[in-house]
DNA sequence: AATGAATGAGAGTTCATTCAT
DNA sequence: TATGAATGAACTCTCATTCAT
């Protein structure tokens, strides 16, 4: 991909993304027009189409961008050598900050994505089915260290985090001033107690 | 409101509300047209603004339609002589089967409603605040009682609860196969075990 | 399809082909906008869509219109019980002066039925199919009565005629002032001569 | 014209027009994008405007293209020494052999000349009347010499001659295998025949 | 000699909405 | 109570064309 395209053309595309990132994730993929984009951008329309081929794979990169250092960041939590707490800690900070750095793509995924055919949408599963288990591995490590209780279902644990995740992703979206620090803590503590080790289990 | 309709047009009207419901949880507000609608109910498209002023009006009336019994439900539990524990599985039991209900006016609700002009949003707000206080309530009440830690922000579990609940709703829908009565007991073990009494808190 | 929609809707259906027709014939498939077919129609261009349910549906069905009445012509004329010189002249005056009638269909269907998938060429096909073997009958009965020399290939026969007429049909679009009368007679003329048993075959 | 530039310049200049010939041939004037035609040349849709003003120019320079060596074929034709006869096939099987050579220039001449507005056509009627006024001069021999009969008219004769060599070439070109040498045969048969002295004209 | 980037106009199409019937 | 017919605005997308480099 690089290589046929000039520094320039890579430069404008990515920004053309992020363009596309923030409109989607203000009105919605249907509710944004590329006339909306490409204001935002501060191009003309039809300018657009040079760097997308339509208005889907717009969407598509979008994801594809929000998806990218999202899971890199699981990569490096879930191969370093914390212990179960501290990775959790560390995943649920990295999830809940990525709202606040306005991380509109990340957003835009988990609303719109299902709007992308199959045919688009494998790569961005393959993401998704990535981070979520290696958030499992990190489950299975905690039980045979003892600091999960063992009848844990790590599949389940995963879904539950990511979704308490985003649930409260979207809310500070919402809500500017909250303060981030006190709501980690607070995930943290309530995912920890209601997934911890307890005396009779 | 009643009084100056027939009761064949109340009926139809809530039909005409149902269909949309249906039609707008599964396409997304922008992605439905009106035609889609009039056809899921069987009939023309023009037809539809004998019970709708606008395609916003049909969306403020599925989101309204979406919370009412929600929100009823919600009453009843609350006002209910149970035990915090017995709420809680109640409020979890209730928020979750209704996604399994297919109540697609729930969705629209979670998933559109920001679409909404301020001022159609009014009533909506105070129904969610409601429901929202009032599972506050409940954690207040198990503080008094001790049956959940005295640390707990309510505020902070009332949307925890809330956010978790959507976020698996989101997924039982894509996942028809699921276990339901396995999830909630998952997530009520995650839930109580997260918020409840430690010996040295 | 009669049935299902009202009077006016099958008047004005007919009133958007003959449209369509008329602005194919002088501009092209291509060169044709939907708005220039509504405004010759004096309906506004979306209002169109009412009617056909894509410009490519626009234009099979012109093209099936300018095939319809050919045909029949030719199997009233084919079905007769004229001599082979009468058939002949019937034919060629048939199908020339159907395009001094403007029956701009016709053209269209010659000049622009290719741009057509093939799936939608079909029936197409089939009627000028039937066109044409119809008029190779009518040589191999010429054949069988010795007023064709049997050495005449009657495909070759039945093509050079619907050529040869065509090539005249789209001359006369652009001459209006030609004498049809004339133009007809040389056609026989040199057909019935062309193809005519002679002494020595 | 020359002169003014390089060798190379109409060396590329010739191979912009053979292509933009070969793409309107299939897709027609309208059907066809710079960028196809570009592509076909394998240079930059920008690029082409170093050799056309404009697309309307390439359909002037294709046009022209097409009509040249055909009216050149004709010139020696109609001024050798043969006989009617032979003036007639070898006319028949130049225009004829064209299609197969595929000429596309030829098609895009016939199909598409008539979008160029007046002012760019009058040079190509000119051709196109030069190159029929020669055919009747053939004709006219033909009468001299007593092989036509006097009845026929000239200006008749030639148009049906070059119509349907054109309505031929159509369909050869979407009839690939068709042996061509009979239809030649075919077509000389008929007209010789068609025009022919006979005993009582 | 050729191109990358951009543009403005216009294409086909959809759609929320209206209204006479 | 419901519909057929129409509309106008908006939409996605294409394309001929320009021009600095």
């Amino acid at each position: 991909m690089s290589g046929t395209h000039t520094e320039k053309y890579e430069q404008q595309r990515r920004e053309a993304i992020r363009s596309a990132a923030a409109v989607f994730a203000e009105k919605g993929y249907h509710g944004s027009s590329t006339r909306d984009i490409a204001e935002y951008m501060g191009i003309k329309q039809g300018s657009l189409y040079y760097y997308f081929k339509s208005k889907e794979d717009a969407l598509t990169e979008v994801c594809l961008y929000g998806m990218q250092d999202y899971v890199e960041r699981m990569n490096s939590i879930s191969s370093s050598d914390q212990t179960f707490r501290e990775k959790l800690v560390a995943t649920i900070t990295s999830h809940i900050t990525k709202y606040r750095e306005k991380n509109e793509a990340l957003r835009v995924y988990n609303a719109e994505r299902l709007y992308l055919p199959e045919s688009k949408r494998t790569r961005l599963k393959e993401l998704g089915t990535g981070y979520r288990q290696q958030l499992e591995q990190i489950f299975a490590e905690g039980i045979e260290k003892g600091e999960v209780r063992s009848s844990i279902d790590c599949q389940f644990a995963a879904h539950a985090v990511i979704g308490m995740c985003n649930a409260w992703g979207e809310f500070i979206d919402r809500h500017p001033d909250m303060d981030l620090f006190q709501l980690i803590e607070n995930c943290v503590d309530l995912l920890i107690n209601g997934f911890k080790q307890t005396e009779n289990n």
